[in-house]
DNA sequence: TGTTAGCACTCGTTTGTCTGGAGTGCTAAC
DNA sequence: GTTAGCACTCCAGACAAACGAGTGCTAACA
């Protein structure tokens, strides 16, 4: 992309262009410009640089005598040049957060972050599950229901927590039970799902003797409990925030975007793509560049969260074109401090 | 209420205005009447009937001038009175359905099930989580992580499995832990939550000697899990169906409806406290009726479902007044029927 | 040379008026 | 008891006029 370059009166003009069209969602003119405080010139001169702007394609008239609005270039330059300089934004005003208490169950955490990330933005938010396969197992343990069934169930670091219902040919005393669970954790605790590969499991197999094939069928159901996971853990929150934003609810729109968001599976997709590119850790989506169909009215912000010990995940916020850019990045900058402080601190 | 009498061709009429309503959306007048087959009267005998029940309260005009529509009392009357008579649908319609598989997760299946009879009906759908204070358990194990905190893990009856990590003051090898897991199973197992009092836990207290803390916190941990549960476990889907319905969309009443969904609590607990009147399994609310207040413009249908053993909760679809109340509760119905089938039959 | 006032022009939005159609209730005839 | 006819009501859509917000351009000004 070539690079623009504005003096700084354009560049003022483009920055008031799009706060007023955050506030009002209304096209601006010239004249809303030239009465805020700052800018003191004439309509005339204000129109003559916005003219300018949108040669340049920053900005644009939804039709002739309105006034202006951003188009996708102009947020990408606003979100890429200018946002960071402008710091008028008193600390002060995070203050009023929700704050994230701290639960054990990872699932609930995850669902209580969406929520708060919606109530403090008020745009829809989602936030993926942690990618399991990377995560180390911390424990296993089977137990004989009773029933011709076992149950095993696997801890990963993180805390994170899955149980799986397994069916077995023999009957396994308690002597047996025991010693398999010895078996398997001296094997397997330590790896990551990734790393249990065939040579691992042989091993076991080998000293599992004449339980061999129920070491087996374990080790599958918990492969696929984790296979299972990537889709159904994807939690939203706020999805009627969106109501709010008039551009996001015309026509079928706004039931598009809802199912969307209720389906989950496509999201967590969508997001989990884009997982090499995230150095930065907080990246912004504009328009076309989201990569869900049923988006591309929208802007959508990521950031990787991480729960100590590796444990991470991806966590959005969607909203309109002219969302908020400089509020919700801090508010996810925040959200992350805030995990930071809860799962680093008590655990070093 | 007082038992209102129609005559054969009334009950035609009013029949009639139903079904097209519900098909069109649109208040129906009398020529569209006197052109079904079926009734042959003109257009101006059809008035007059018409003008009877409206002066009923059956049905309404919403304007001088309009067709009419049915009001809340002329669906409950249709519900009540003439719904079963009519059996115009042949049983081959309900073959297109979509079928339920049988999987272990009682979460994976419930949120099956409301994808399913969303998917199967085109009104939004909500399932909850089955009461477990009523069920009983079947076993319960907990064991050591390592950095002083216990893993719990309950298994109930119908095979719902929730853990629950605990933090505990002692230290114990694996002796200890083998002998607190023989300790509770024994006085636990076969028990419901509601019938472990203070006389089995202090029991249980006395014959863990110093262990005692532990085998309490234990407890508690247990106790705070399935009182959490309830908060959480309701399912929904399909909540962009509503969107097919405009008389449900006008306004802010999209927002407020798909919020409502979206936060799922308020839906479970009104639908839980009408647990003791479902004598007939099958409930219907209607307009007014329905103790939610953002769908008083909806009508709900709720159904008691059962995974064998006495797992059980509720089931409800969620759609306009104008919904086909017969096709709904034909799909409850064939749902249960497979519910039974998946359940009963390879357990018994 | 940059800035501003003035002005004609465009175009979307709102308001009011009108008309056609759908549907009704009533009356009278069958 | 049923139906044809008719006057009446009221909504929905079309159309025009008035309005207002905003623009681009030109000419004057510092």
């Amino acid at each position: 992309m070539e690079q623009i370059e504005l003096d700084d009166r354009k560049k003022k003009i483009l920055i008031a262009i799009i706060q007023n069209y955050q506030e009002t969602g209304e096209p601006v003119g010239s004249r809303t410009i030239s009465k805020m405080t700052e800018l003191n010139y004439s309509p005339a001169t204000i129109r003559n640089e916005m003219a300018d702007l949108e040669e340049l394609g920053l900005i644009v008239q939804p039709h002739t005598s309105a006034g202006r609005i951003p188009t996708d270039k102009g947020y990408r330059y606003y979100v890429d040049q200018m946002m960071e300089k402008t710091q008028n934004l008193p600390a002060a005003a995070s203050s009023q957060e929700v704050l994230i208490k701290r639960v054990d169950r990872v699932e609930e955490l995850l669902l209580q972050m969406a929520q708060v990330l919606a109530a403090s933005t008020n745009y829809a938010t989602m936030v993926t599950g942690p990618h399991l396969k990377k995560n180390k197992l911390k424990f296993l343990q089977i137990s004989a229901m009773g029933d011709g069934r076992m149950l095993a169930v696997v801890v990963l670091e993180g805390n994170v927590v899955r149980n799986n219902i397994i069916e077995i040919d023999e009957t396994l005393d308690q002597e047996t039970v025991s010693s398999l669970n010895m078996l398997l954790n001296t094997h397997l605790s330590g790896l990551s799902i990734e790393e249990i590969n065939l040579a691992v499991i042989s091993r076991m197999k080998e000293e599992a003797g004449q339980h061999a094939a129920t070491v087996s069928r374990v080790i599958d159901a918990v492969a696929e409990t984790f296979a299972r996971e990537n889709d159904f853990s994807v939690y939203t929150s706020g999805a009627t925030n969106i109501f709010k934003y008039p551009e996001l609810t015309g026509g079928d729109r706004a039931s598009e975007l809802i199912s969307t968001l209720e389906e989950k599976k496509s999201l967590g997709n969508a997001l989990v793509q884009y997982e090499g590119e995230s150095r930065k850790n907080i990246q912004i989506f504009i328009g076309d560049e989201v990569p869900v169909d049923s988006m591309k009215d929208c802007s959508v912000v990521t950031a990787t969260y991480e729960l100590g010990d590796g444990v991470q995940g991806k966590l959005g916020v969607i909203g309109p074109k002219r969302m908020d850019y400089r509020k919700v990045v801090e508010t996810l900058k925040d959200t992350m401090t805030q995990l930071d402080h809860i799962f680093k601190k008590p655990e070093e």
